[in-house]
DNA sequence: GGGCAAGATGATATCGATAACAATCTGAAG
DNA sequence: CTTCAGATTGTTATCGATATCATCTTGCCC
């Protein structure tokens, strides 16, 4: 795209040495080099900056010949402009959570705006201490998971005077923005779901920790529906803390079913754990969804593939991230009066598979 | 901890106004409220520098009161010490990479460090566009993955004059240092240790594109020990663009007993792509391993919890993280002369589960 | 009491780019 | 030929913290 100059040997020998030469290179410098002044070198690195195409060019070979790089460190403190957002997820690693990431970061494609990404690991300690490193280096947008934060943290963002975005719920008191669903009535809709197949007997495995406020808002859809469908009173567990993990999936639901053998559909807080149980029972020798019928939560990529498929609730990871990253975005041109205060609801949707089978019984 | 002012109303009214007080709070005016100069001030967020303990309580709470946060993107121009490291994964929804991202994490708590992540769909083109970027805001080191870059990508990483850590694989001409195992060997090993088990025919799951140099090396390093074990020509079979997913691994090894009827046991490039086998085998009613024997790589928690359990490679990917971490701050402390060009090996171990049992054949 | 080290604090220059405004140039319209 | 808008480039001040050096205490030892 550029032109190409001398590729010249000596670019690349001797450079094993600890910052030889490149330690000191600074716009400055390459202007001197053209033969401009710095203030041209800065217009000709943005597009929208009026620079004669023939200047340009000629700054641009510089800089490939020089090997310069911007810095923005510094381009960020007069512009007042960090380039860049942060994002706070409770796990790296979970399929659902990197998705709404994926989902971020392919929205900021173009728009010169990085993604600075955290993981609480549940927590609000953590998430309070992460919000406070993030808010130090001025991110022009912030994009939580969950409605859920200490005190200190909610002053923090308040100060900050930066658009605020909630995900993956509704929070009962939103900061700024919203993007979510409720995942009480997501679940609510899979216990419907599953009630209008034939199913009766009701259990459940999931948290109710204040950690995982997502999982808590599950679990409390699960009890509430049951309830009003007159099968109550559910049959819920609680394991571990969360995340819960696969394995923890597969010791639950054998405790669920030595308290409450008759249960004959079980829904989990997340498809993890509803993977650990289906091939907990299937070591047993149980047959899913024929002996027990299990279900989950997320539509990870393994519940299409597991064999039996987990029943799941669908839910628009990506386009949450997409979303969110949309609305922060919006906010920053419209200076942010727009659209706050306004829920932006996501879509879910239940996903019958062979787990919770019905005419296999 | 710190002193715990008053906790007064008023802090928290009249927030949702898109930074209306906070905007220009700096450094010099928590200066003035506390009555001593900036510097001092920051001092006190230092805990090494010395201010006395009366000071920097008075500071702290001044601090507290006016809800000042310390603007890093001005202090690290001119401390010059940016205080994060870069480090770029193939891709974040991958449980391998994302265990090493927490090592590299947790290696860095305490050390004032914070990471940014950035993930190259196993394109090198994007990496050299994510370095770019990460080296823009002049990271104090770096992390890849992998030892395939592309040529400017590795002028500018010579240039920058930072540490650069590659992991996950041992590179021909390493840029700098390197945390990681031979991918070759490992599944060289993997193969030695199933025909020890009686196995004859092997089959292979996997692609040879340049996009994925950690699956072609594996891919190599069964053909390799396969004939060396004269037990060639390997059964391989390339299969879409990596990574390779669940569902193309159940695709592909259809594709494979199609073309090799008698195929005993097969490897794949990653225990996502066995997992999808060994789910499409049982779908289609054959038992694995009594009908065919399937060993993925990587041990991914799936493995351990799948039924049948699969066999694998386990790789120290947390420790992988660390490591190359570590390396990282050694490096900053030493000057980065000490080390450097050293190879730090990782370990990886054969891990026999039920899928390759075979007992039961 | 003098001298001096260690501790605490302040004053000033500076990091490297960009905002804001000024200056210059070009070409077209009048 | 003059004028003026628009394009291009330059000059200077500035963003907000920190490095560096200077200053001022305090206390201890001989």
């Amino acid at each position: 795209m550029k032109a190409e100059p001398v590729k010249d040997e000596d670019e690349s020998k001797g450079r094993r040495l600890k910052g030889g030469d490149a330690q000191k290179l600074t716009m400055a410098e390459v202007a001197k080099y053209v033969g401009v002044s710095a203030m041209t070198v800065s217009r000709a690195f943005r597009q929208d900056a009026s620079v004669s195409e023939e200047t340009r060019k000629r700054i641009m070979e510089a800089v490939d010949a020089l090997g310069y790089v911007l810095d923005l460190s510094a381009g960020s403190l007069s512009s007042r402009r960090s380039g860049f957002i942060a994002a706070l997820v409770p796990s790296i690693n979970n399929s659902n959570f990197s998705d709404t990431a994926r989902g971020i970061t392919d929205a900021l494609e173009n728009t010169g705006l990085q993604l600075l990404l955290g993981y609480t690991d549940y927590s609000a300690e953590k998430e309070e201490k992460l919000i406070e490193a993030m808010l130090r280096r001025r991110p022009e947008g912030i994009i939580l998971t969950g409605g859920s934060h200490t005190d200190r943290a909610r002053r923090m963002l308040d100060k900050a005077g930066i658009p605020v975005v909630e995900t993956w719920e509704i929070p009962e008191e939103p900061i700024n923005h919203v993007v979510g669903f409720s995942n009480s009535e997501a679940m609510s809709l899979l216990v419907r779901a599953l009630a209008s197949q034939g199913y009766r007997r009701f259990g459940y495995i999931g948290g109710t920790t204040a950690r995982d406020t997502r999982g808590s808002q599950r679990r409390s859809g699960f009890l509430k529906t049951v309830e009003e469908l007159g099968l109550g009173p559910g049959r819920a567990i609680s394991f571990g803390v969360p995340p819960i993990t696969m394995e923890q999936g597969g010791q639950a639901v054998v405790s669920l079913l030595e308290r409450w053998p008759d249960t004959e559909v079980v829904l989990c807080v997340s498809d993890l754990s509803a993977f650990g149980a289906i091939m907990e029972c299937k070591r047993r020798g149980m047959r899913v969804p024929e002996d027990i019928a299990i279900a989950g939560f997320g539509d990870y990529e393994i519940s299409s593939i597991c064999y039996p498929s987990i029943t799941t609730i669908n839910v628009d990871c990506y386009g949450i991230g997409r979303q969110a990253a949309a609305r922060l975005l919006d906010a920053l041109q419209d200076g942010g009066e727009a659209s706050a205060d306004e829920i932006t609801l996501t879509g879910y949707r239940v996903v019958l598979r062979e787990s919770t089978e019905r005419g296999a019984r």
